[in-house]
DNA sequence: TGTAATATTGAGACCGGACTCACAGTGGTT
DNA sequence: AACCACTGTGAGTCCGGTCTCAATATTACA
């Protein structure tokens, strides 16, 4: 199997254009597809590429050209299956338009993001794809722009850059959601996130994450509408490891919380986890809500209801808007298709009248 | 803030020499940090770069150094956790070197991990490490020995390659395992997988899969260390989608099973599904292991037992191993590190005697 | 002070393609 | 027969760096 391999010696079009004995110029055109060439030395330059096992090098190429056929995607925590199905979306769109993708992952710390998109810019992606880690930083992003490449967001927006951003407006699903819980009975809903800020959450504050803020307004906006007020001391930010969760969601049940809502995953492992220590029952004794729609959820005792994001789709028409201003054109952007739902599943029951609110002192921080 | 930031137009060392008064050369060697420059030259050059905002162009300079300071990683599924841990060991042990990571998934397809190779090959990158789709297929890894740039694996081992390879053997925590089932009991396991193989299982038949090959091992091993023969109807290979693999479990239970043993999440994912519709309990009516432990594995009610494998560290030792091999050097691999271990956590009970083997017809197929 | 050794420097080749330009051949017009 | 449009073709330039080589400048040592 090796032996039929001869051992390829980066062949290039010199040495094809003299194996068909033709100029260089004719070769590279031959091989290239443009310009003009005659069938003869069409077919005998392909047959001498063929005979090296000639393979172009794409470097020399895009230094040329300056296309390189690539999308460059960034994104926080590739480790989260949320980012990986929207990666999936990237890639068959990708794939289909015939361009090869690359990932770098950030970790969510923005000096890293910062890196990856010099890094890409630097390798001549002909676009990029970003989940940008803070709603704030744009400056790198920025650059991508100045320096003529698409760029389009993907699951958070940042604020002031004008670019294309595919996620799907979280206060109208959130304040449903709420509502739904009010209408059971729910007063006292706390909402759990590790997104960070400064000092107590209070109305209206800045946050990193676009995705949250939106959520919140669902929130204020679904208590409003009840003629009620969202208790702000029950919204909990900069949530970190797994040991700061499971306090944080102690702290808020003590406080009378009688619904949690988790930000995501992680979170929402950690407070399950907490609640079945304490020996307290979803949804009997709490309710529990949380944002994206993973496998495992459907498998716990009750199944967990869910707020599920179209990730995959978010994914697909990120690439597609990419692609499109690639092309010079300019995509219609459709963000109603973009639609996160409400599932619920199991864990989102009445709430318990009165006597957990009692037990609760009021915590400070 | 835009202001700030000139529109940049591609600075090249040209431009920065003419600023500087020298020549092109003695900038390139300033810039590169290479060959004699006097003290004067060199701070007019970087004053000069500084103040045009040069960067260099990283494609020009790979094309002509032939190394890109890239490292090229290839993986099957990158939504499972599984890998998108491993991803995070490569990648923070590649910044600390000085590397770039990127990354092309294949959806576990063979052609697209072909594909992928060879884009990572144009792309001029340092080194290559991959997770094989298939245990059979290595021509195009074959031909990354043959362009002479280092390769490593991780995960599942190819056959007929002569490369480091980062996997914990699982034969042993598999016969541990499968003993430990044994011992409370257990004489008919099931064995539920999605690597595919051609026609029922029959042991020492090739499979795709070197780390399921291994698992498959393991069990036989322990079976035959404790006199007793591995009953074959119950290793169901080629599990799909989740109805095949929920109709799969129905059969095995039908068919006498009292433990079964998932391959990795998603078929655990709708095994216990279907053992829960069926009103079964684990591990009162059947007991459950999967393989990989990921975090939702705790909360299911009694939290499952699984075999946890090192997936950070073996991301870290490949990486590290072909940066090893990328410098010239030789990597001392310690594979004993690498170890797979059971977590007992509570799904893993004694037999129930003899009932319902009773009630299952052999399943022919 | 002479000369060898060493440090700096600029010109230009080179990596592997894409592309410009001038020139030759072909066929159609008038 | 003279003119024009158009296709084929090869020589050579360019992309933006690295690197070789020969020339010049500086310094060290006898």
């Amino acid at each position: 199997m090796s032996e039929s391999t001869p051992r390829r010696r980066d062949v290039t079009v010199a040495d094809v254009a003299r194996e068909a004995r033709v100029s260089k110029a004719q070769a590279a055109r031959a091989l290239g597809g443009y310009g003009a060439v005659s069938d003869d030395v069409r077919e005998r330059v392909m047959a001498a590429a063929e005979h090296l096992n000639y393979r172009p090098n794409e470097l020399a190429r895009t230094m040329n050209t300056g296309k390189s056929n690539t999308l460059g995607v960034v994104v926080g925590d590739i480790e989260n299956p949320h980012f990986g199905l929207a990666m999936r979306g990237i890639s068959d769109v990708a794939k289909a338009a015939g361009f090869d993708v690359i990932l770098i992952n950030t970790s969510e710390d923005v000096a890293a993001e910062v890196d990856a998109v010099r890094v890409l810019l630097d390798k001549r992606v002909d676009g990029l794809i970003v989940a940008p880690a803070s709603r704030g930083d744009s400056e790198h992003l920025g650059r991508v722009l100045e320096a003529g490449r698409p760029l389009v967001l993907f699951d958070r927006k940042v604020d002031g850059l004008n670019v294309d951003v595919f996620a799907p407006d979280m206060t109208d699903v959130a304040r449903e959601s709420t509502e739904q819980l009010i209408a059971v009975g729910h007063r006292r809903i706390a909402f759990i996130s590790t997104v960070d800020a400064e000092g107590p959450y209070r109305e209206g504050m800045p946050l990193a994450s676009s995705q949250v803020a939106e959520r919140l307004l669902g929130m204020h906006l679904a208590f409003r509408h009840a003629g009620l007020c969202l208790n702000r001391d029950l919204i909990r930010l900069g949530a970190g490891d797994s040991e700061s969760i499971a306090a944080i969601t102690e702290e808020v049940l003590a406080d009378g919380a009688t619904a949690i809502v988790a930000s995501d995953g992680l979170i929402a492992l950690s407070v399950i986890e907490t609640i079945q220590r304490l020996g307290l029952s979803i949804p009997d004794d709490v309710s529990f809500l949380m944002y994206d729609d993973f496998a495992w959820t459907k498998l716990t005792s009750p199944p967990l209801s869910v707020i599920a994001q179209p990730v995959y789709d978010i994914g697909a028409a990120a690439a597609r808007a990419v692609i499109l201003r690639i092309r010079g054109q300019v995509p219609r952007t459709s963000p109603e298709e973009l639609k996160a739902v409400l599932v619920e599943r199991g864990s989102i029951g009445a709430a318990t009248a009165g006597d957990r609110q009692a037990m609760g002192a009021s915590s400070a921080r």
